[in-house]
RNA sequence: AGGGGUAUAACUCAGCCUGGGAGAGAGUAUUGGUCUCAUGCGCCGAAAGUCAGGAGUUCAAAUCUCCUUACCCCUACCA
């Protein structure tokens, strides 16, 4: 890496919003990026780290009308949380949004009329299967039927799924065609799609490819023979209601296609977090509009060629015609992983294969999972996730990293009065012990600069053991008898040691990180500390430090697989039955409240703010009957609520608890109770 | 089917791009020793591999070339 401070958009892949991710999504793009981002703000680069939930597709529309919702609604929710479990697992975005944001919107819209306008979206007549059940035009995954092939049923619209066969398919080829849905059989209509001419591009992102020198050589190959294949014409525009409304003449009633509008949100995300997190809109263009900004992304393999030659083509489509400082800044590079396998089998969702990253945090904790993830991080090819292997790793979290800080922390604890002690006289052993701390720093950068995570916490690992080694070697348990001074010169370096683990660590275990470093008495954080502050005087003599605490604990492997085995139990009891315990009912906190105030709430024609007297006091409830009930019909009634509902803002109001209501269709009927009692009257 | 990868000790992996310290490295597990400041921890040593199989190039091949086998990804809406 180069002296000069650079500008890095720093980015991961957006997750579908339709499923929670597994510990392969996470460490495959969000948790590398994570720690590349934390690594350059510790170097005092200027970053800003994006990515948001893909909202848009057909199957979120699917599901959505399985469960009777609106596909905003649903989508809405799970966004909100994956975000939520992101932030559970530390991950430092600058901004988390999704692809349903107004921002976002807005500038998919845009950038496509500007595509559209330099000359790369033609239009194209094809015939497409539609089902009349389902109101909806297939796509090929959503067809199943006969493989004019080899016969076999159970055929996809776009391959047999025949292990035999495997021929490619189209949907119009297959017999006996069916809605994968609803099972009916579809009709042939033609409509109308907008092409992105990617043709055209060829020679342009051959060049991008050839000329850049720093993305993996693999990914390298792969594109320029995809390129030398010819980059086919896609289209970008598609049938279904759940989307980004078409901005071209005619295609009023079609969508973007999601992959078509998903990778613009790492425009539109910095754009959205520079006018509302940083209140500068300028921020955008000294980040987008820059070409020295470097823009990584962190992806899965099955992600290349889509980040390497389908996104930067839509850049230069965008960009042709405009003026330099106007362009939109090309990838500078991709980091790719290989896939993360759960002992020796594939992530699956419907057998039940693996974990999920809100199960992850339920049975170990967060910087257990971040280093084990990083530690085998699959990088050269798919990788297990082990039981044993991860046993393995927290043993040498708590062996070799934690024990090393906690016996030299004690020591300084029992026989310096918790002062560092004073150095003397470096000797041949210290000072090649000190060369090691003044040199770790640059090792370890470069391994991150070529995006070695995994070899970079390794080479960490390493550089701790030297700190175990290094005490053996001088035993200042024997030294202190005869010479109080040599042993606590030994005792310095090892504290300064410790405070370069603390750095070095950062970006990967941040939680552990800030442990070591609140120990060590230290009032800056780690960001204000800065990657560059590892030196051997570091920490002053006579300094005061903490009491020593254990960073980590040895966990029982089989304790572990127990937990995870009793919650995915539990989650399918949950789904199959939906009885709940007499327990579970009493965490229910139901009482009477007498409405004694009822006022509207700007901006909002379906809610009213309450205010309840509910026999010890007083709350504010936001309820949603406004196109229900006048103000007077609520005023002064006794009704039924839930007094233990997390507070949440609704339109600017908290609201303290739930109004309790039956609702039936269009009726909705408030409930009082029968008798007159006196509002705080507990229901049970 | 075409294209891109991967295969090294019992296990997890490094080394391969750019062939060369005539003994192929590390961690874990196994095993011998040792320390006792520290959390059943630390440190030193041993044993363990026809580098997937085959052919070729070379004074020299885990490393370069070709073929075969197995697995993964893309082409073809899962990181």
């Amino acid at each position: 890496m180069s002296e000069n401070k650079r500008k890095y958009i720093v980015t991961s892949a957006w997750p579908y919003v339709n499923a929670i991710p597994h510990l392969g999504n996470l460490i495959g793009s969000v948790l590398s990026a994570d720690v590349f981002a934390r690594f350059l703000r510790l170097r005092g680069e200027e970053v800003v780290f994006v990515s948001g939930s893909d909202m848009h597709g057909t199957p979120v529309a699917v599901a959505a009308k399985t469960k009777h919702l609106p596909a905003e609604e649903l989508a809405m929710k799970n966004h909100e949380i994956i975000a939520d479990l992101f932030q559970r697992w530390n991950i430092s975005y600058d901004n988390y949004t999704h692809t349903h944001t107004p921002t976002h919107i807005k500038f998919v819209q845009e950038f496509y009329v500007e595509v559209q306008k330099n000359g790369y979206i033609f239009e194209k007549e094809i015939e497409s299967l539609y089902c009349k059940e389902d109101n909806l035009f297939l796509p090929d995954r959503f067809v199943e039927g006969i493989c004019p092939h080899c016969g076999a049923s159970g055929a996809r619209g776009d391959q047999c799924d025949n292990p035999e066969c495997g021929k490619l398919l189209t949907p119009l080829e297959l017999n006996k065609p069916k809605c994968a849905i609803c099972g009916s059989t579809p009709e042939i209509r033609t409509t109308k799609h907008w092409y992105m001419d990617f043709p055209k591009l060829q020679e342009e992102l051959k060049e991008l490819i050839e000329n850049n020198q720093i993305i993996p050589q693999n990914a390298r190959s792969m594109c320029l023979n995809s390129i030398e294949e010819g980059i086919p014409e896609r289209a970008i525009t598609r049938d279904l209601e759940w989307g980004i409304p078409a901005p071209f003449e005619g295609a009023e009633d079609k969508s973007i296609y999601v992959w078509f509008e998903a990778v613009l949100g790492y425009i539109s995300a910095v754009k959205e977090w520079a006018e509302k997190n940083e209140n500068d809109p300028k921020r955008f263009d000294s980040f987008w509009k820059d070409n020295e900004t470097n823009a990584v992304y962190f992806i899965g393999k099955d992600n290349i060629i889509f980040h390497l030659i389908v996104f930067p083509g839509l850049l230069m489509a965008y960009n042709a015609n405009k003026k330099e400082e106007e362009k939109l800044v090309l990838p500078y590079n991709v980091s790719s992983t290989e896939f993360l396998m759960f002992e020796k089998d594939k992530f699956s969702k419907s057998r039940g294969v693996g974990i999920w990253i809100n199960e992850a945090l339920e049975i170990a904790p967060l910087d257990y999972w971040r280093f084990n993830l990083v530690y085998n991080r699959p990088e050269k090819s798919d990788t297990s996730f082990l039981w044993s292997e991860f046993e393995n790793n927290i043993n040498t979290l708590n062996d070799i990293i934690g024990n090393f800080i906690h016996r030299t922390l004690t020591f300084i604890n029992n026989k310096f009065e918790s002062k560092i002690p004073e150095k003397i006289k470096l000797d041949e052993r210290d000072e090649q012990f000190v060369v090691k701390l003044k040199t770790i720093s640059e090792q370890i950068e470069f391994y991150l600069g070529q995006f070695e995570l995994r070899k970079a916490l390794r080479e960490i690992v390493e550089y701790a053991r030297e700190g175990n080694i290094y005490l053996n070697d001088k035993a200042p348990w024997h030294i202190i008898k005869k010479n109080k001074k040599a042993a606590g010169h030994v005792f310095n370096l090892c504290a300064q040691f410790a405070y370069s683990l603390a750095i070095l660590l950062g970006p990967f275990i941040p939680n552990t990180s800030k442990k070591i470093l609140e120990l060590l008495n230290l009032e800056k954080d780690l960001n204000e500390l800065g990657w560059d502050s590892i030196d051997e005087n570091k920490l002053e003599t006579g300094k005061e430090i903490k009491k020593a605490e254990p960073l980590f604990e040895k966990l029982d492997i089989d304790d572990i697989k127990e937990k995870l085995i009793k919650i995915k139990q539990k989650k399918k009891r949950v789904k199959q039955i939906h009885m709940i315990s007499y327990e579970d009912f009493k965490e229910l906190d139901i009482r009477i409240g007498k409405i004694t105030n009822v006022e509207g709430i700007e901006n909002a024609d379906n809610l009213y703010k309450l205010t309840l007297d509910t026999g010890d006091g007083t709350r504010t409830l936001v309820a949603g009957l406004a196109q229900h009930y006048k103000e007077e019909e609520l005023l002064n009634k006794n009704i039924a609520f839930l007094a233990n509902l997390e507070p949440k803002k609704l339109r600017g109001v908290l609201s303290e608890g739930m109004l309790l209501a039956a609702v039936k269709d269009n009726v909705v009927s408030i409930l009082t109770p029968d008798k007159d009692v006196d509002p705080g009257a507990k229901i049970e």
